[in-house]
DNA sequence: GATTGTCACGTACATTCGTACTTGAACGCT
DNA sequence: AGCGTTCAAGTACGAATGTACGTGACAATC
């Protein structure tokens, strides 16, 4: 639909982060880092700044703090990058990437299970 | 191991013809391009001089054209690339991805047979 | 009311990226 | 021998990126 710049790394980090804590203020942002991310509190504002310019973030005043919140589902925003992803690194094909996700790299049992059922039930679905 | 700067959207595209078609003069690489994918010969062989300098690559000289060959395995860096995308789009939990995968976006019924047996299997792997 | 801390906002700046043009050598055709 | 074709190699250049500092307004504390 809309169609915006797409996202930069850094950028999508923060875009996470306020998907994840809701509507937020750049210090509230800027606490939701991982603690091993170092990213200083003057970045978070310039990437939050730089998400509201490419349309992926509002924001309003509230008196002298700023307050952003999330414009683009975060479904969307997936959804966009990992298809582009997929488009570069696998030419197009999905199965591949989901392939190296189980395969190449320790998924809990409790997660294969689960993801068993999704996939059994998603072929019940689509009989 | 080798520590490498991380390959930008382009030279992505370019690693994976190089990891598809094999050792490559630019003029290959070129054709190996998707028909929808314009994009200019010099740009290619731009994209190929830098997967050399960041290490991705290596080429010698045969006769007067150089022949690019990939030093890094898919493998990893896929693995380096979709790890990096796991931890800024969804904090380093690598399953919602796979459950956007094959939840959010059509996969084949084939498919999906397939990965059900791929799970299973490691199933019964994991003991 | 002077001091200290917190913000918003603008600005900065080197690096990387996307994309391509230019130049000059070598090759093949006429 | 002259001309178009094909490369390698260098250069170009604006936009995006990662990262942060400076300034000035407002607030809280002494």
């Amino acid at each position: 639909m809309v169609d915006r710049p797409s996202l930069s790394k850094g950028e999508m980090e923060v875009a996470r982060l306020l998907w994840e804590i809701g509507p937020a203020t750049v210090r509230q942002t800027f606490e939701a880092l991982p603690k091993a991310r170092k990213m200083d509190f003057s970045t978070v504002q310039t990437y939050l700044r730089r998400l509201e310019k490419k349309g992926y973030a509002a924001s309003t005043l509230d008196g002298r703090v700023r307050v952003y919140s999330a414009r683009a589902k975060a479904r969307t925003v997936i959804r966009e990058t990992v298809d582009d992803l997929v488009q570069r690194l696998f030419g197009g094909e999905t199965f591949p990437l989901v392939r190296h996700l189980v395969e190449d790299r320790g998924i809990e049992a409790e997660e294969l299970a689960e993801l068993r059922k999704l996939i059994i039930r998603l072929e019940k679905e689509q009989s």
